[in-house]
DNA sequence: GCAATGCGCGCGACAATCGCGCAAAGCAGA
DNA sequence: TCTGCTTTGCGCGATTGTCGCGCGCATTGC
């Protein structure tokens, strides 16, 4: 992953980087960017800030009124690029569209990039929960089967680097806040070869996963199958649940 | 939209438009690029394509193995930030899901990027074509509903200029391939104030649309249903659905 | 085996980008 | 309505960051 260990020292394009800080400065708390808010954000200056909304405006990446600016659906295509060019996306969607149906849960594939774990496929019901996942979305690896899967395929040295100084957000009662409790988690995931995490993200939710591996071994991304609690137990779920994920798992493994 | 009629001499960033460019770059035929294959297709040179592919690689937006390189999923950040920012896409959604509910189809929100309209929200049925849509997607706005109904909001004229010189690729046997058939279709919309299109983008559907406004009027996106096409005739499923939308687009023009 | 293509890298030069500072415009409170 | 604070757009000179050429080497194809 992270094969930059020294600096590039020429190599280097300002101008791309503080660009992309620019459009990643827009969120749900600032939606609407003046040159100056933008530049506090960013750590540009006012002028330069102003210059890169002004230059992607004018490629329609973002539209304005002259003082302020906010992001257009081109910069849609920047994230399509990525959905049309991978293809692990595409190979798995019709595994996870018959877990689907034989287990009647909502099935994700997941990449890790840094502390989150991205779902960039999914099926199953489209309203699971009040916050319905779409394609990109991000939480936190800890909290998600997938991301637990994720990190368990780490080596334990680089996950106890990962665990360090974390803060572990709450989204339940249940999620685990302390770095222990993530860690035995996250072994007991590599020694079983799945991870089955329950109502770490979600009340009355459990998920199971697996990692998903190319032909060279290297760990690609992580199906993962969620399933409300019931009155199963997790082991019965598991039973349910874990035969599919590993006949998608092989199927894949030579696909990729 | 566009208003950006001349140039700004000074305050454009030309590495950002390049490195945009490279980002872009890669698609489906071109899932890993080379710098020289990433300058032939940027049109930049060898040498500053590598710059721009490295910095990307550095910032984690591509990843790499020293020859070639393939976008991360980090990417998706970017798109990201629009839907984290754009309020449109939110609020429309508990809309879509009660139209979907209530007509048993699937349900958008669409908007308008130049040639083509780009999905930003929907509801409904996960599967329901073998390509099944995701956020972000992409269609020409003359083969969809939505784009339809965008496009009867502009001016007349305007809408001659868009025809103008168009390739109509054709979905389905009935797609519409000559520019006259397509402005018939439009001014009948502009003059009903929905759209209803059938069979345009694929076989046995059709869709109605109504244009999304904001209480200053602007036009900022289109909600669409579509429905199979069945044994029950245009107007029969336009006599189901178009209170629903019209609901919908009252509800939403005090919202936005 | 050789030819051809494509790779990373260093260098000198130019121009593109930088941030300052000013004048005007917007906004808030009185 | 007036006043003062904030923030905007913009011009300018300096510099630094970006450019593309050309070299030598690795890899592929015939």
């Amino acid at each position: 992953m992270g094969s930059e260990q020294e600096l590039d020292r020429r190599d280097w394009i300002a101008g791309l980087e503080k660009g992309l800080r620019v459009i990643e400065a827009f969120s749900d708390a600032h939606p609407r960017l003046t040159p100056s808010t933008a530049a506090r954000r960013t750590g540009i200056t006012r002028t330069a800030a102003r210059r890169y909304l002004l230059t992607l405006q004018h490629l329609g990446y973002v539209d304005g009124d002259g003082t302020y600016f906010w992001l257009a659906p081109r910069v849609l295509r920047l994230g399509w690029s990525y959905f049309d060019s991978a293809k692990a996306p595409r190979a798995v969607q019709p595994y996870l569209q018959r877990i689907s149906i034989e287990l009647g849960g909502a099935t994700f594939f997941a990449v890790l990039d840094e502390d989150e774990i991205v779902f960039v496929a999914r099926n199953g019901t489209t309203r699971i929960q009040n916050l319905g996942f779409v394609l990109g979305a991000r939480v936190a690896a800890n909290v998600a089967s997938p991301g637990i899967a994720l990190l368990s395929c780490k080596p334990p040295e680089e996950v106890d680097k990962w665990l360090e100084g974390r803060k572990f957000v709450p989204y339940t009662p249940s999620t685990y806040t302390r770095a222990e409790d993530v860690r035995a988690l996250i072994d007991r995931t590599r020694a079983l070869g799945y991870a089955l995490v329950e109502q770490q993200l979600k009340q009355d939710r459990r998920g199971i996963a697996v990692p998903i591996r190319t032909r060279g071994d290297d760990v690609i991304g992580a199906i993962s199958v969620s399933l409300p609690i019931g009155n199963e137990t997790g082991q019965q779920a598991v039973a349910r649940a874990l035969p599919l994920l590993r006949e998608a798992e092989h199927a894949l493994q030579s696909l990729l």
